[in-house]
DNA sequence: AGCACGCCGACT
DNA sequence: GTCGGCGTGCTC
């Protein structure tokens, strides 16, 4: 990982000119010329620029070193219209912005745009009236009406105008008169309230003594200050929070001082936020992608302004204007959703690593299940390492038992085996719950018909239509589009001819419910769990034992902790590892592991039933012996052996365009134009497994380097050489995660 | 990302 | 004869 070199110099006879970077995917920053009248802004400062015949939001862009490009003569340069009231970027997050735009190969622009994504936040601030007590002017005309306001205003407690009026009993009217002849004065007050400052007169839980030491190695790391990542390696409820909460609470002890959390987007439950509140004294500012409006611009100013001190988030957060970034956390680090998937492709937990360098600061790296890639930057010495290894209070780790369904098969059409039916009911007759978990959404994943064997497919996606029975229709989970689900086969058009093919959490919830007529049943999908306040509901129904048995998808693996839950049972543990791509045995076992964890968090011990075709898979042979380090060694050495990441590194491209001649010329072209560089080889292109999505035709190249890094100064170039095929889109992915 | 410029179909 | 479709291209 280079990273591009800066001049924050002065730059002399060059003091009429600024370059601005835009939040738009250009070349780089443009130059804009200073009015005469306008001081000279640092580097960093937000603006308002021209930009053919509109206006638009810029910042001050550092000059780069490296001048290329043609320059403009400064009387061709459009002129800085205005500089923004708002604290300028630090100079951290532009050497972040650039770096990231570097490494992912995309514009600073686009970057930029992850930085400036509430255009609300950067207009003026809302602002409602207020009014205080002035001095009493000479031509004061006291009536009753007047009086009775003057009696409620006070001279250091603004109050509205309506506030006033109600608690005078007079009109708003008599208010504003009072204001207008100098009685009252007005005063502006955001409509944004500050956020409360953390309280450090809270006391922390008692820890247990590896929790404690892994405490002090934070907190000591934090008053010394510097760059510093650590792995924070601890099993399900050993209580890794309130280890990486101490280093939070110390970092905060300094004046001024932010701290960052990083969370998977589904781990930011209102149980979890009860707990950072409880710590902190004080709400956290929360970023994630469905936050409203002016929550969003609330945040994004108090971040900006400092007054924000703590602030959790999904990914995104990561490019948020912090004043003084001073701690990193990046939680489930090994979480799949950190990886952002759509526009500039990163990873934020690396991404996280590089922006606490360069906020020089310490960052901890938190997960039960590490990733290869964080375990083998522990090894190399790069993280320190810090171990729990053992449950929080009581609890214990649950029990693991495989079910062979070859052996212990469930009747036809069902997909629970005996065996797990047997300890449900146990464990309901013993008045505990249960969790089945399965990561399939819907009825079931596959229509087909029996007389003519069609399969119901997406019109514009190489993927089939799953069926979601509770609405009654068919839906893509690729591109969205849904249909009602159709009596007749669409095809031979043959009556009552569909059947579905597998299970999906809809149809489990139908087995469940004829097998188990009396237990009360939720089904926790991203279907069902649309918004907060159903969601709550539904955790606090389960929380407080009025429900049985919990059927999920991912959505339940994370955030909840649920005291009665002692029986966990996995209806498919084979089902992450099919497609076998790089990561699928690690992410299958993670994420087993992590909803394994959901049981016997509190004093009951819990058991977990792995159903499954292959008892002797790695994956499986790790959850039931416990084993997770042998099992990632050998992840290690299949890796390294192939020189697979972190061992070697791959960049990934999706070609796709509407027209398929032009997407595979477009391919033919960059085959034919793959430089010879060493220890680098090109494949592809080929049909991606996902060949159409959204009605667009992809294909894919993949490059691999036997070395760690510096693949896109080889990518970089190589695709910029190449002509562009008009109409096909080149999507290039550093570290790709996901091969479809 | 906007927004303009630019060449081919259904309207006053 | 125009209004307008969104395809390509530029923004200091």
């Amino acid at each position: 990982m280079t990273q591009p070199t800066l001049n924050f110099g002065d730059h002399k006879g060059e003091s009429q000119r600024v370059a601005v970077l835009l939040p738009l995917p250009l070349k780089g920053p443009l130059d804009y010329h200073l009015p005469d009248d306008m001081p000279e802004p640092q580097p960093g400062t937000l603006v308002r620029v021209p930009l053919s015949g509109r206006s638009a939001i810029g910042v001050v862009w550092p000059k780069n070193e490296a001048g290329q490009g043609k320059i403009l003569p400064i009387e061709k340069l459009k002129p800085v219209e205005t500089v923004l009231a708002l604290p300028p970027f630090a100079e951290d997050l532009m050497r972040f912005v650039d770096w990231v735009a570097a490494y992912t190969l995309s514009s600073q622009g686009a970057v930029l745009r992850m930085c400036l994504s509430v255009p609300a936040a950067l207009g003026d601030v809302p602002v409602k009236t207020h009014y205080v007590l002035a001095g009493m002017p000479e031509a004061l005309r006291i009536t009753t009406a007047r009086q009775a306001v003057l009696d409620a205003a006070s001279a250091d407690n603004p109050q509205t105008a309506p506030q006033l009026a109600e608690k005078a009993g007079v009109s708003a009217g008599v208010v504003q008169g009072l204001a207008k002849i100098g009685a009252l004065s007005p005063i502006d007050i955001s409509v944004d309230s500050s956020f409360a400052p953390p309280d450090f007169s809270i006391e922390g839980p008692s820890l247990s003594t590896e929790q404690a030491q892994a405490s002090a190695k934070i907190r000591d790391q934090v008053m010394q200050g510097g760059f510093k990542p650590f792995l924070l390696d601890g099993i399900t409820g050993s209580g890794k929070t309130e280890v990486y909460f101490e280093g939070l609470i110390e970092a905060l002890k300094e004046e001024g001082a932010q701290v960052l959390v990083l969370v998977p987007e589904i781990a930011l439950t209102s149980q979890w936020l009860k707990r950072f509140e409880a710590r902190f004294g004080t709400t956290p500012v929360v970023w994630h992608s469905d936050i409203g409006m002016a929550a969003r611009r609330r945040a994004w100013r108090a971040v900006a302004t400092g007054d924000a001190r703590v602030v959790v988030g999904a990914r995104s957060a990561l490019f948020l204007p912090f004043k003084r970034l001073s701690f990193i956390t990046v939680d489930e680090e090994h979480d799949p959703s950190f990886k952002q998937e759509e526009g500039v492709l990163y990873h934020a937990r690396d991404m996280a690593i590089v922006r606490a360098k360069l906020a020089d600061c310490p960052i901890v790296l938190a997960s039960a299940t590490p990733s290869l890639e964080t375990l083998v930057n522990a090894d190399d010495g790069k993280y320190e390492k810090l171990l729990l290894r053992e449950r929080f209070g009581t609890a214990v780790l649950p029990a693991m038992k495989a079910v062979d369904l070859r052996v212990d098969a469930p009747p036809a059409g069902s997909w629970l085996s005996p065996a797990l039916v047997t300890a449900m009911n146990e464990t309901i007759a013993a008045g505990e719950q249960v969790m089945l978990f399965l990561n399939r959404r819907g009825y079931a994943p596959l229509t087909l018909c029996r007389t003519c064997g069609h399969r119901i497919e997406c019109p514009n996606c190489t993927a089939w239509l799953v069926e979601h029975r509770f609405r009654k229709e068919l839906q893509c989970h690729q591109c969205g589009y849904m249909r009602p689900s159709p009596a007749a086969c669409p095809e031979c058009k043959t009556e009552d001819s569909l059947v579905a093919c597998g299970p999906g959490v809809e149809r489990l919830f139908e087995e469940v419910s004829s097998q188990f007529a009396d237990a009360r049943i939720a089904v926790m999908t991203s279907d069902t769990m649309t918004n907060p306040r159903s969601t709550a509901q539904m955790v606090e129904q389960i929380a407080s034992g009025h429900l049985d048995i919990v059927i999920g998808t991912q959505i339940v693996t994370k955030g909840y902790h649920f005291p009665n839950l002692t029986l966990v049972g996995v209806v498919d543990a084979d089902l992450g590892l099919r497609g076998g791509d790089l990561r699928a045995g690690e992410r299958t076992y993670q994420q087993l592991v992590q909803v394994a964890g959901r049981a016997g968090r509190a004093e009951k011990p819990g058991t977990v039933y792995l159903q499954t075709y292959e008892p002797e898979h790695p994956v499986v042979q790790a959850l039931l012996t416990g084993d997770g380090d042998a099992f990632m060694a050998a992840e290690r050495g299949a890796r390294a052996r192939h020189t697979m990441p972190p061992f070697g590194q791959l960049a990934s491209l999706i070609l796709s365009g509407p027209d398929l001649a032009a997407v595979m010329e477009q391919g033919r072209m960059l085959a034919a134009n793959a430089p010879a560089v060493n220890g680098a080889s090109f494949m592809g292109p080929a049909p991606a497994p996902l060949a159409r999505v959204r009605g667009l035709h992809r294909m894919r190249m993949l490059v691999h380097s036997n070395t760690r890094t510096g693949l896109q100064r080889v990518v970089g170039p190589w695709v910029r050489q190449t002509k562009s095929v008009k109409g096909v889109k080149i999507k290039i992915d550093i570290d790709p995660h996901s091969f479809l």
